[in-house]
DNA sequence: TCAGGAACTAGAACATGTTCTACTTTCTGA
DNA sequence: TCAGAAAGTAGAACATGTTCTAGTTCCTGA
């Protein structure tokens, strides 16, 4: 999932999805404007992506992709394990924020439940996961993780996308996706140690 | 949001919305269709809602408002806060698996993050907020509850919500979403008491 | 009662996602 | 090298969400 990897329309068209929606956001993605931008055929956009929403979740899966990246190169530094995610927290939130309507039209992809859409949904699923655990451990050594750990990184993905889909709904700020996240890492590490 | 208190238009538009979504999924609601089967002209169906997504919201609200009404009719029996939580999200995920694409459709439309929907969604949100809230303490009684049910309120919320979504989206099954929500409760339970 | 306005209706019109067609260019393997 | 396949292109065509228009019906307040 190397950018680099990818043929160079794909690698356009990607690229004018990302750069369209973070202007104007998921609606502003128009396909022909998309086509256009890309310098290739709206026919060619349909032979490489099913469909508009899995072109943003290609998109997706590449910016995740390349966090997970950045994380491994970079480790997150931190004493405790609550520490650290409350940093990887803030790091990742703030990435978001910086593009609130990129964020928005690709949460609204993850969550449109499209059937098509399952494969690459799992994917961003699972290199979120490994990361929320490689930063709980403070390490991406690939000793197995317990239950309990996977638990853990599995919650607190869930926490944070909750969050952030009531973020982009108008629901509640940016501080409050942080508070609240950073809440459910330490009740649950604290569940976890009680247990 | 009783159903009776609303104007017969607008509750055959709901409906229609409803049986629709319940049949064929989000795509198959479309407007020339669903107001053919209220009985309504188009223009009738925009007077009263601002898009399709607003009509699945409206649904929503009332679905769940009609929900909360039964609960507080029909407490859930239960000894610990855990056991009745645990009974009220097997019976409303229940709920939702029995219409799949309905609950996938709205969902969806609540993950939309369209800021004209906020609102509504706001509404939903704080009905559910509240059911979980009566279920754990195990009354509606409404002296103020504590900083701590509130924020267990709103993760077991965020939890059981980016869960569905994982079952809507095909990454896993009705059982994982409880078993999922159901870890979450104990854990977060724990935590809290372990403070 | 009735004038004026609000709501409704049928249907055209428009925007954009998606598909299809006809043709051209590029790649691949014998 | 070159024939056939695969991929690309321009653009028409179609489906459906959304808006608009013209005319009708219904309600409300003086």
């Amino acid at each position: 999932m190397d950018p680099e990897s990818l043929d160079p329309r794909t690698q356009r068209i990607l690229e004018a999805a990302v750069e369209l929606a973070e202007r104007d956001g998921f609606e502003a993605v128009r396909l022909r404007d998309l086509a256009a931008k890309a310098d290739v055929a709206l026919g060619t956009v349909y032979r490489r992506f099913a469909s508009k929403e899995d072109i943003l979740a290609a998109a997706l899966e590449l910016q995740v992709t390349q966090m997970r990246a950045a994380i491994q190169e970079h480790p997150i530094q931190g004493d405790t394990a609550e520490e650290r995610l409350a940093k990887l927290f803030e790091m990742t939130t703030q990435a978001l924020a910086a593009n609130p309507k990129l964020a928005a039209a690709m949460l609204r992809t993850v969550a449109s439940g499209v059937p098509e859409l399952s494969e690459k949904v799992l994917r961003y699923h699972g290199a979120m996961t490994d990361i929320i655990l490689g930063v709980y451990r403070g390490s991406f050594e690939d000793s197995l993780p317990s239950q309990k750990e996977q638990d853990l990184a599995h919650l607190l993905q869930n926490v944070w996308f909750a969050t952030l889909v009531g973020w982009t709904g108008g629901l509640h700020d940016v501080d409050t996706v942080l508070q609240i996240t950073n809440r459910a890492a330490h009740l649950l590490i604290k569940g976890l140690e009680a247990e």
